[in-house]
RNA sequence: CGGGGCGUAGCGCAGUUUGGUAGCGCGCACGGUUCGGGUCCGUGAGGUCGCCAGUUCGAAUCUGGCCGCCCCGACCA
């Protein structure tokens, strides 16, 4: 391609509503344009990435043997009326009504109707596994648009569904989704962890996440440096406490001591000259509609997953300040289980301590001296989260914590669809059997953005070899004849050998176009002038490497074979 | 939805406090200059000042309402 031609508009400085690397990048670079809140249009660099990554996705599916379908965005609401999913999705799904007066929505995602493609058209046992796939433009109207392409309301996805006789077999097609999405996140280049996951309202018995490691990541993950443990923070299991030795000291008698102003565990802990961890942290929380008080230890973080499964809440939120006043009796930084007349539930750790300094239920005033079972009773949960440092559950190594962007999903989904909508096949006996299905997500376009804000530089973009929307840019320096035709016979023999090539012949200066090739971040970076001309050499430049080198042009048609080589071993 | 911020030329911004001719840089067009890391000089085009209403002789500026966008929190690929 010739970028005279191209519809590229770079831009010298970055449009003031974006903020993160990726958003900045991309518009920066031309790779999309903003249309709306999380609507975006892919320009046609964006639009090669999108590309390459979809063709990695369809070569790996296919290897696992799923076949590709195209299902419609615009969905009657009657299937979601189906399952419920009409309400339960609430604002999120983009409602609209026809010129009847009925009620449509945009395809959020797609489990009602693929399963209602699989209960019309699979009968048998014979007909059985079956994985089916599409990768389509998808609508959520998303409470919070963000980060430009990493969360939008219009984004594409990767949506596979997998239809199997038994729990047993579901899982065999759910393990080798497993492998076609390692194959798949290996090819794209990236730095991920597979990590295990909430399968949240969903149910089902098995959800692992892909997520893409990258400072600016919305999610947290517990990783093991030793071993392969990795889960959400949402789910990592945080190690059982060390119970309290049998020859525990006697502890006092619970005593009241003034804590002027001080909210905060920081605060309480300075005031008093003890380490947080010798705290209670007492949380009110609303569980559907009940009040509960939730206790964890000072250092600890409440992990509210964990805390909805120990209390088999749907709802859950911390309690408004003036719900915590009159529960407690005082503000919430004050908040304490001694004298707490509701329920309470209470860490693991925190129960481990046996000497406790918490709020006093009272302004300014903390108590010390409080145990559990002796001066307030509690139910015991694990309530929080791991924390850095943490024993692995799997092998006792410390775990690291870090940020990522979820970027694939992958679920057991059991026989929650196909029952409900009575999806069901006839078994070797002749018995009506639900099918065991699973549900399997890539965010496509959102991989667009989180490959960027893993790799990204002070200069610009540095693509994968993988999914660059062109695998070399060749710089053209100068428009000496001789010059321009030796950059159109390099380009053509590159092309020849199936490279993908972006030629900068703009009248630019040197400095222009190398600060531009820097910012759209092609892999390789050729470049070509009359003096190289002049010496038989063309220089190449990795995008992510410091040092140009020089390649001998004669005979042109070798050089071009050891580029397309080194284009074939990814850079 | 709660909290914070922003809306002036394609992009980045000043001007709003104290009402009076709409400005700067980049980009764009033209001429010259330069030519291996965003060259320099000159000329020029380009604006419903987010929208509506009000106050006023006069509104980018003051008042009211609305809309849009971004960021931080509860949701998710």
């Amino acid at each position: 391609m010739r970028y005279q031609r191209a519809l590229l508009p770079t831009l010298k400085e970055a449009p003031s509503d974006a903020t993160s690397a990726s958003h900045v990048l991309l518009l920066r670079a031309g790779y999309a344009r903003r249309v709306g809140a999380g609507i975006y249009s892919y320009l046609p660099l964006g639009l090669k990435v999108l590309r390459n990554i979809e063709r990695i996705i369809r070569e790996e599916l296919g290897r696992a043997g799923a076949e590709e379908v195209l299902l419609p965005a615009l969905l009657p609401s009657d299937y979601f009326k189906e399952t419920g999913r009409w309400e339960l999705f609430g604002d999120n799904l983009l409602r609209l009504k026809d010129r009847k007066g009925s009620d449509y929505h945009l395809g959020p995602t797609h489990e009602e109707i693929i399963t209602d493609l699989a209960r019309r058209e699979l009968k048998s046992y014979r007909d059985l596994p079956k994985n089916l796939y599409q990768i389509q433009t998808k609508f959520r109207d998303e409470p919070r648009p963000r980060g430009g392409l990493l969360r939008c309301r219009e984004f594409i996805m990767k949506d596979a569904y997998s239809f199997d006789v038994s729990e047993e077999r579901a899982r065999e097609s759910y393990e080798k989704m497993r492998v076609a999405y390692t194959r798949i996140f290996d090819r794209l280049g990236l730095d991920y962890r597979m990590v295990r996951a909430d399968s949240g309202a969903m149910g089902g018995s098995g959800s692992a996440e892909f997520q893409v490691l990258a400072q600016s990541g919305e999610d947290l993950l517990a990783a093991c440096r030793q071993c392969d443990y990795a889960a959400n923070l949402e789910v990592a299991s945080a190690p059982a406490p060390t119970p309290p030795g049998p020859e525990a000291p006697s502890v006092p008698a619970p005593e009241k001591v003034l804590t002027p102003k001080q909210k905060t565990i920081g605060e309480v802990a300075a005031f008093l000259g003890v380490a947080e961890r010798a705290l209670l942290k007492s949380l009110v929380y609303r569980a559907d509609q009940q009040l509960v008080m939730v206790v964890v230890r000072g250092d600890h973080e409440v992990n509210e997953v964990k805390l909805a499964r120990a209390l088999g809440a749907s709802e859950l939120a911390l309690a408004a300040p003036g719900d915590v006043v009159r529960a407690t009796g005082a503000a919430p930084g004050f908040a304490g289980p001694v004298g707490y007349a509701g329920k309470i539930v209470i860490d693991r750790d925190a129960a481990a301590l046996s000497d406790a300094i918490c709020g006093a239920n009272e302004a300014d005033h903390h108590l010390r001296h409080v145990q559990l079972g002796r001066d307030f009773q509690a139910e015991l949960a694990e309530l929080r989260s791991v924390k850095e440092g943490d024993a692995c559950p799997s092998c006792g190594a410390p775990l690291g914590v870090f940020r990522g962007i979820e970027a694939g999903h992958i679920f057991l989904l059991g026989t929650h669809y196909s029952s409900k909508m009575g999806a069901s096949f006839l078994d070797e006996q002749g018995q009506m059997q639900p099918m065991v299905m699973g549900c399997y997500g890539i965010g496509v376009s959102r991989l667009i953005a989180t490959t960027v804000e893993q790799f990204n530089d002070a200069d610009g973009i540095l693509w994968p070899m993988s999914i660059a929307p062109y695998q070399v840019h060749l710089v053209q320096l100068g428009a000496e004849p001789e010059v321009v035709e030796a950059v159109a016979r390099l380009e053509a023999e590159l092309e020849a050998l199936g490279v993908e090539v972006l030629v900068d012949d703009r009248e630019e200066r040197p400095g222009v176009k190398f600060k531009d090739a820097d910012l759209l971040g092609m892999p390789l970076r050729l470049t070509l002038g009359k003096r190289g001309l002049e010496q038989g050499v063309v220089e190449l430049k990795p995008r992510r490497e410091r040092d140009p080198k020089r390649v001998t042009l004669l005979p042109l048609a070798e050089a071009a074979g050891r580029l397309a080589e080194q284009v074939r071993a990814g850079g």
